[in-house]
DNA sequence: GCCGCGTGTGAAGGACTCGTGAACGTGACC
DNA sequence: GGTCACGTTCACGAGTCCTTCACACGCGGC
């Protein structure tokens, strides 16, 4: 059973979607202010996070930052129409998907599942990968590449995380900015470029000559595929 | 470039998706009734259907159910609140994704692009064309030929593809322009000369007494069918 | 066998893509 | 307030790919 972490200022939404996501098969949990909220995330490890945008004091913006920061919790956000939407489109945090209010608590549901769902999907070699030579712990968010341990920031770890659970497989410069990010953001694709630079330098025995991570001219990056 | 198709029957609508849609780089086609949407879908094979639910006439369920019978065009719909969404929600009409009225442009822009990008990541591995001896991975963009792997550029391997996903057909240069650039792009016919002369010196044993890529006389190329 | 026309081919130019270093903005930490 | 780490963006150079052109060759009709 699949526990959600439901975050709002107001008890009434709490409560509506309490009812609701209990009623759907879910464990909830709830907080309504930000400091509660990165408290219970922490401690009660929900598998989802749903988080009101317009929290009193500390920002939902804030909360999702402060998460993200150390690990990868699905984050479903919940807007206000327009002016709040528009921040969670444009502006810098990766959340997985957003409702905007007031919402149709079936809405909530299925959005919730969608997003488990693809979680699912694409997380399914544990916390583990093993790929061509390279080992990365998921849950330590450690690296280690012939011996030696590779450190690497959240960024550089997701997009490596990205390519290499399907080694040989190719991946535009969009699909890794949502790997990174999440559906709710919108950058300069060759952003992506950067990253890939940063992590060649830590990662590659010699970076330019990609052995791990290599370019596909006019496509994209893919990890290298076992190869004998 | 990615084609949309919007569908509503308020032409105010239509305008305002066309306006964003545009700007973020999509074509975009229109229709305001269930009939001229469905002929429209066919004809001019979008990549994107964005569909109202409350056509007058033909309903969008309609529409979608008539869509899905015969292709996997993905559908967003658009809702009007509540009793609407709950008839998405609750009847198994496989749209990917909805966006209930008003909708903010900007979050339209990010579900079409969101939907798209999970489209063409589920061309997994597993997506291959097999013919005549050659293998082609469409997720991996590799080839293989008698045993050995051939590396492509985009161009040939998108050529490649269209040829091969039809063996047999004859496809005229036009066509194959269309193929490798979406429509909308003028240029030189003879330029596929120069891809398939490439293409088989990558592909063929003996470039010279083609294989695969077979020239037609006077009307293009062809993709050898399979043999005894 | 000859001729017209379509096709194969190599080379050249230009367009596009990628790698890189550096600058900037932001938030975290001291 | 200052420093630091990180993510993003920009501009430039280098390299790859696409297109175009010119010419040679081959096909089909007469």
């Amino acid at each position: 059973m699949k526990t959600v972490l439901v975050v709002d200022d107001e008890p009434r939404i709490v409560e509506l979607a309490r009812d609701y996501l209990e009623h759907a098969g879910f464990a909830v949990l709830t907080a309504v202010d930000g400091p509660s909220a990165l408290k219970a995330a922490r401690a009660r490890k929900p598998d989802l996070l749903v988080l009101d945008l317009g929290l009193p004091g500390m920002d939902g913006l804030d909360v999702a930052r402060a998460i993200r920061r150390d690990s990868t919790l699905p984050i479903i956000m919940l807007t206000a129409r327009d002016d709040e939407l528009d921040r969670v489109l444009g502006l810098e945090i990766g959340a997985d998907d957003y409702v905007t209010k007031p919402f149709s608590p079936r809405e909530l549901v299925a959005r919730i599942r969608a997003v488990l769902r693809r979680i699912d999907r694409e997380s399914e070699p544990g916390d583990r990968i093993e790929a061509s030579g390279v080992s990365i712990d998921i849950a330590r968010m450690r690296v280690d590449v012939d011996g030696r341990t590779v450190e690497l920031t959240p960024t550089e770890f997701q997009l490596l995380v990205a390519l290499a659970r399907q080694p040989g497989r190719i991946f535009t410069r969009s699909q890794l900015l949502d790997a990174i990010h999440g559906l709710a953001f919108e950058s300069y694709e060759r952003a992506i470029d950067a990253h890939v630079k940063n992590l060649r330098r830590k990662l590659e025995p010699d970076p330019s000559r990609p052995r791990y991570v290599q370019t596909v001219y006019g496509v994209g990056y893919r990890f290298a595929e076992e190869r004998e």
